[in-house]
DNA sequence: CTATATTGGTTCCTGTTAGAACTAATTATT
DNA sequence: AATAATTAGTTCTAACAGGAACCAATATAG
């Protein structure tokens, strides 16, 4: 195993992924939300109703995690409940009035910002980018499914 | 801002950094330990002591956090806090003579699952792959500090 | 040298995370 | 149809995360 990069590469990896984070959630604390809450805002946006069971597959939250979340929506008025008519156990999260409005008022202006961030890039190195991450996500992934060796 | 794509390739960051967190945990989480603990038991490997605050600058924890990382750690034994004789308020961690042990026999295993994963790219293409995380890294803190503007 | 400001750690609060156990409803089996 | 196996959501637990408030100790300023 001649590559003793990869130790700094991890690290470089989880820096990026701070700055990422730290870059998006400065914007998007300011207006009273958390990450994973804008995360569910942004799903809905534009009227799609859909189960948790939805929403956890579309987002990076996991099903317990998911019911506080929308609990927390909820008491602010942006997403309702509604029991589902076709199943008994499900139910229907749909953005309220409110929740709509936000949305409108919030997301063009997030893209933006987090747009400036690539502003100094061009498209082509933006997809180069999206391949460098999605090749290096296979190999962990795939190693995953392999690796009960070690 | 004709790059559309960039919602793409953030996604793939995400999903990136959650394909190297679940590959890394599934290892660690195997010897009982939390990614914190496990960042802290290797920052203090080999007999490296330092206080909290010198902790806190070389991993990704923060003041708040370590406090209780660190509660848990010493709990299992694995380290110590001996008041600084230096500075009244500081206080020095080390790993105790198992937390040693452990981190001896985990680490060195840890490096080669680890490494695994990179067993079949290239030195060469490892570096490149550091080289576009450290590029995007800068597009966002390079963007954090001019940008109150939206 | 005393009043003030800063610093190192802890504590507290709110929110998130993963995972396990649980409940109620729905399918699938026999 | 009656029993068994799945599934959808909630609840619970242990651990973090970020940030504010806090305390004691140290450093700074007048």
């Amino acid at each position: 195993m001649p590559q003793a990069t990869f130790r700094s590469t991890l690290r470089e990896l989880v820096h990026c992924y701070q700055a990422f984070e730290g870059y998006a959630s400065a914007h998007i604390c300011q207006q009273g939300l958390t990450i994973s809450q804008f995360d569910i805002l942004v799903t809905l946006g534009n009227g799609q109703s859909m189960t948790p069971k939805e929403l956890v597959e579309k987002t990076l939250i996991t099903k317990g995690t998911l019911t506080g979340v929308v609990d927390r929506l909820q008491l602010k008025g942006l997403v309702s409940r509604t029991p589902s008519t076709l199943d008994g156990r499900s139910q229907i999260i749909t953005l309220t009035k409110k929740g709509q409005t936000l949305f409108e008022k919030v997301f063009p202006g997030h893209l933006a910002y987090m747009g400036q961030a690539f502003a100094h890039l061009q498209t082509k190195e933006i997809s180069h980018i999206e391949e460098v991450l999605s090749n290096l996500r296979h190999a962990f992934e795939s190693q995953k499914t392999k690796g009960k060796t070690l």
